[in-house]
DNA sequence: CTTGCTCCTCTAGTCGCTGGAGGAAGTAGG
DNA sequence: CCTACTTCCTCCAGCGACTAGAGGAGCAAG
């Protein structure tokens, strides 16, 4: 197993190289060894890691809940009703989001289909947004 | 009309006093008058503007469009067009997050019901973070 | 050996707030 | 009129999660 540096890792986990250093910082990515030059060296379980915090992170999971699921990964003698809590917890968050972003999509496309193409005097999507009473959904 | 104070704005817009004074430091909110106790005071004018406000950031514009918004509602004889510029890229925009979301969220209801209850070992809550290529979508 | 890329550390900036310190002004009750 | 309480003022620091830049060193290919 050859060793990897910041910069392939960075390409094939999709994270910008200071942003691994960042993590590596807060403790997500365990400290790397080090070549004779100083830099840092990485493995294949480190791309898994890696991938791993990016998913979550695209998955809305904040850091702290990601170091969170590592510590349990870390530790396969335990029960996972922690990652399971952390989990539901932003099932139910997500649910909460779509709700609202679907609700938000409704608005804005009246807005955008009543615009007339004229003046801002009869635009409705100023009006719209000046006027909360005016929205289709009251999810927000 | 009696002036009002900002807590009261604050109140009747729902957007927190350190949070009106911010905005006016940003630009979005006109320098309001003062008392001569050097208090701020707001007009029912202030009142829509700062629910405009909130509702486009709700809605996930960012400040730098909701003052071009307010910007264009302040000038009613210029087109709308960037008007609806920025609204329709904001429900590309939004229409992006709902299907991201949706797609998050099968990941997430699968993982949540494929949890045994077991131990970390066979919790795939983490198994399913840490590999990618098990993703229920390639929405993301 | 030189060119050009990657990497190092460190610091500062981004966005959109949020909270606190320390003090002045306004208000309601006695 | 005095006191107590609340609201407001300014200024400054901090949050999360990066992102960007300066200034310098290491390394691989031609």
């Amino acid at each position: 197993m050859k060793p990897i540096a910041i910069g392939e890792l960075s390409r094939r986990a999709a994270v910008k190289v200071p942003t691994i250093r960042f993590y590596e910082e807060r403790g997500l990515l365990p400290t790397p060894e080090r070549t004779e030059g100083n830099r840092r060296t990485y493995g294949e379980a480190d791309v898994r890691t890696l991938r791993f915090i990016r998913h979550a992170r695209e998955l809305g999971f904040e850091i702290e809940d990601i170091r969170a699921l590592l510590d349990l990964a870390g530790h396969p003698e335990r029960p996972c009703g922690e990652a399971d809590a952390i989990a539901r917890k932003h099932l139910a968050d997500i649910d909460d989001r779509i709700a609202r972003l679907t609700g938000l999509r409704q608005e804005m496309k009246a807005m955008v289909e009543q615009c007339s193409g004229g003046d801002v005097r009869e635009c409705r999507i100023i009006e719209v947004l000046a006027d909360h009473g005016e929205c289709l959904s009251d999810r927000h």
